[in-house]
RNA sequence: GGAGGCAUAGCUCAGCUGGUUCAGAGCAUCUGCCUUACAAGCAGAGGGUCCGCGGUUCGAACCCGUGUGCCUCCA
């Protein structure tokens, strides 16, 4: 906004409030604008005609009337108070929005003068020393054995010759510096506390701006800048032989969140929500998160804000800009807080009431009244949101706010915890009673790769137009949330966004290969492959309805990346690498009827799940699968629901596919090589029927079952069962030897580990017994598969 | 200085009520393949002192203590 008025060549101080406001709300349509519109390029599926903002004139009244309401319940008050001024703003500032940084800073050692002897003087070290012209007294602990006889006693202040006490309080630390602590009310939260304890003067020197004043009496200095008068007090004090030695210190400096600028304590008249009395009037802030009522993901950020509300402090609410909501607060020719009124009428009319109760009260003459300059807090009108967006206070029975309040979730920055969540929480139980929300999930912050927060200063943040522009919206949304749980940062690499935009690619290809086949009814298939796409797709529609069950357990559990996982391996690996090689019929052959509508239906029904996920190619694909008559979209469409399908169980399959495949590619042979395989199976059942499969996904002409081995074959065990492999090449037999040998080796040293447990008396006495068993049948399967290894060995 | 969190493969993270089919996933890496949907791909493989040390237990990645290191918040 400032930025936008330089390039214009307006300064604001030219500007009258007015002028101000009008240019405020041209950069606001504008820049508002480009979010709205990158969150649709998102896909984010909002309500938009519900777009509201919280200076609208509706959504600025309820702020208004919630001041004038808090006021009236003795929760606002205006008090003189040490705040956060950011001197480049102009500004107060609430303490959530103040940054603390660590800085390399120095430490100086500065000599006071007794004030009763030219000789003597004590030292104290501070790492502000242009505020020494601010001092009032110095302080010491009264343990403190070496300043004993000084206290009491008076110090100069150097240039000044400032009479200052000695007085001693023990939130001095002994061991840090000097052990003398220079009092600075005016300048230092701590140093006003001791300074109200003492009843000391407050002498503030600086303005608004951060420039010494008058009150720092030493006309080298005044109207100067803090910064620049620390240099230079610096090389008077070491001129006039104050400085007895500089040291180098590393400490915390408070900046602005909005410029940066080093925060300034500073006393100042302002607003304040009483937060103790708040919380005693609302205990449901704190417990309703605790008890769960309100479920933090993840959980453990509970912790965080129990401490920050156990330690809270009053809400500093007033702002020294023109941009927000005006205080209703207006002053007589005095500057005297006359009322609180939503309008100057009202107030007059307050004003009124409040005289006619005095009996000498003589005029009835309306007085000139002016209204608060300040502006309250950004926070204080987004607090009420999830009630004002809905015209909840005007209208608290409306419809709207009935049928949204409170709504499910909050998706929300961690860093964001105290500024709203807190608040929101705070104002729902004051004018509601209720929670506005049950759920709150934390996003990750997304860093760089050296864990730097994404800013606009450091340059490192990508354009998210532009990322769209190069992996498309679903890659990377894909990209962005698969490696995201929640609460936990996002290390943005390129490399995620491009997984997701290869798994676009990936359905894209799959799609193209499932509307590429050539359709023939049922009747003119070979029953072998009829049969095989039966069981390819009741395998497939087992693995489906499984998924779903683990899908819906993890968005339960707000596991959005796991649950996007689960999503993905569905679809790359039993979808695409399986099924769809399992029904692929052979180049140029045609797919049967049944078998196509089975499988369109699944990718139906996967591109529902995926949706939320990837919404623009699940929608493009979805239209395309047939025909969608006008206004019909997957977004409306019904989610998927987990039949009762039961998978057969085609693990032997799969692994005895797998071991083929190995074997391939250790003994370096084409994918093309075909070759004979028997089995040698404790149940044929789980092989034969399945044996058109294995030869298409494994390459193999034939299957043959035996009950021995055949001479000069591989062993490839499959689980209890034996594969066998004739291959027309030189095997190295030792190799295969070992390693077979250290297959035995490792399942011995398991079944002694399991027998070490189930000779333990202890544990069959204390385990549970399914545990048990559970036990005895891993014995059993190890030693079954020894067997199998000894034999092949001729041991 | 105070409070909280975290530490598992090269990276990002799962791992529930302690129980070797529990040491896992994705990405990255390596090997072999241009196999008619897809090389932005296919088929495989390797990779870990579960931060160190003590304790509890029949049994610890998991519970307790302690040390170290990192992060966040507050002063």
């Amino acid at each position: 906004m400032v930025q936008m008025l330089r390039e214009r060549g307006i300064k604001k101080s030219d500007l009258s409030r007015e002028d101000f406001l009008k240019y405020a709300w041209e950069w606001k349509e504008k820049y508002g604008g480009i979010i709205l519109d990158q969150l649709k390029k998102l896909g984010a599926s909002c309500d938009w005609d519900r777009t509201r903002f919280t200076m609208e004139p509706k959504l600025s009244e309820a702020v208004i009337d919630v001041f004038i309401d808090l006021y009236k319940k003795g929760l606002i008050y205006r008090g003189l108070r040490m705040v956060n001024w950011d001197p480049l703003g102009k500004t107060a500032l609430s303490d959530e929005e103040v940054i603390h940084k660590e800085v390399q800073s120095k430490l100086y050692y500065i000599k006071y003068k007794m004030a009763d002897s030219s000789k003597d003087f004590v030292t104290i070290a501070t790492t502000r020393p242009e505020t020494i012209l601010a001092d009032v007294a110095i302080c010491v602990n009264p343990n403190d054995e070496r300043f004993k006889s000084i206290v009491g006693k008076k110090v100069l202040v150097p240039f000044l010759n400032r009479e200052i006490p000695v007085i001693a309080d023990d939130y001095v630390a002994m061991d840090f510096g000097t052990g003398c602590l220079k009092v600075t009310p005016a300048h230092d939260v701590n140093d006003y506390a001791l300074g109200q304890k003492y009843n000391l003067p407050v002498i503030d020197i600086l303005d608004e701006s951060g420039f010494l004043n008058a009150a720092a009496e030493d006309a080298r200095y005044i109207g100067k800048d803090r910064f620049a008068v620390r240099k230079q007090i610096v090389i008077d004090l070491e001129e006039a032989g104050h400085i007895l030695k500089i040291e180098e210190y590393k400490n915390q400096v408070g900046t602005s969140e909005r410029t940066g600028a080093v925060i300034e304590p500073r006393l100042s008249l302002q607003w304040w929500i009483d937060m103790k009395k708040f919380m005693e009037k609302n205990p449901q802030v704190l417990e309703s998160v605790m008890n769960d009522e309100i479920k933090f993901h993840p959980a453990k950020m509970k912790n965080t804000y129990r401490h920050w509300l156990e330690n809270i402090k009053d809400w500093c609410i007033s702002r020294q800009l023109w941009w927000g909501q005006r205080i209703p607060a207006w002053y007589d020719e005095n500057n005297q807080l006359v009322a609180v009124a939503k309008t100057e009428e009202e107030a007059q009319q307050i004003a009124q009431s409040k005289n006619s109760q005095q009996p000498e009260a003589s005029s009835q003459r309306p007085l000139r009244l002016h209204q608060d300059e300040d502006v309250l807090d950004t926070w204080f009108s987004s607090w009420l949101w999830p009630i004002s967006v809905f015209d909840g206070f005007e209208n608290p029975e409306n419809k709207d706010i009935k049928h949204f309040y409170p709504t499910n979730d909050l998706v929300t920055a961690p860093e964001i915890m105290f500024f709203w969540v807190a608040r929101m929480i705070m104002a729902g139980y004051e004018y509601r009673g209720e929670k506005p929300f049950s759920n709150v999930y934390y996003t990750g912050i997304v860093r760089d790769k050296q864990r730097r927060k994404m800013s606009k200063s450091l340059g490192n943040s990508p354009d998210p137009l532009d990322l769209i522009k190069q992996f498309g919206a679903d890659g990377v949304r894909m990209g962005m949330l698969i490696c995201s749980p929640a609460g936990n940062d996002i290390l943005y690499d390129d490399s995620q966004v491009e997984q997701g935009r290869n798994f676009a690619n990936k359905i894209w290809n799959a799609f193209r290969l499932v509307k590429g086949w050539e359709v023939k009814p049922d009747a003119g298939f070979a029953k072998e492959i009829l049969d095989a796409n039966v069981l390819s797709a009741n395998w497939f529609a087992g693995r489906l309805s499984q998924a779903l069950l683990d899908i819906e357990d993890k968005y339960k559990d707000y596991r959005l990346s796991e649950a996007l996982m689960s999503i993905y391996k569905l679809i790359w690996d039993d979808f695409c690498a399986w099924y769809l090689e399992m029904i692929k019929p052979v180049y140029g052959e045609p797919m049967n009827e049944s078998t196509y509508q089975t499988t369109l239906g699944f990718f139906e029904e996967l591109m529902k799940l995926l949706h939320p996920f990837m919404p623009f190619i699940t929608e493009e694909i979805w239209q395309n699968m047939a025909e969608r008559k006008a206004g019909e979209s997957i977004c409306i469409a019904n989610y998927p629901i987990p039949s009762k399908a039961i998978s057969p169980d085609l693990s032997r399959v799969f692994e005895t596919i797998q071991q083929i495949r190995n074997l391939r590619n250790a003994k370096g042979l084409s994918p093309k090589e075909v070759f004979e395989i028997s089995i040698k199976a404790n149940d044929k059942g789980l092989y034969l029927p399945y044996s058109f499969l294995i030869q298409k996904l494994a390459n193999v002409s034939a299957i043959h079952f035996v009950d021995a081995q055949p001479a000069g074959s591989t062993l490839l065990p499959v689980d209890t069962d034996e594969v066998f492999v004739v291959l027309n090449l030189q095997i190295d037999e030792a190799a295969e030897r070992e390693k077979m040998e250290k297959e035995i080796a490792y399942l011995e040293g398991f079944m002694k580990s399991v027998n070490a447990k189930l000779t333990n008396e202890k544990f069959v006495a204390n385990a549970k017994p399914e545990l048990v068993e559970k036990e005895r049948q891993k014995k059993a399967d190890a030693s079954a598969k020894i067997d199998v290894l000894r034999k092949s060995l001729g041991v």
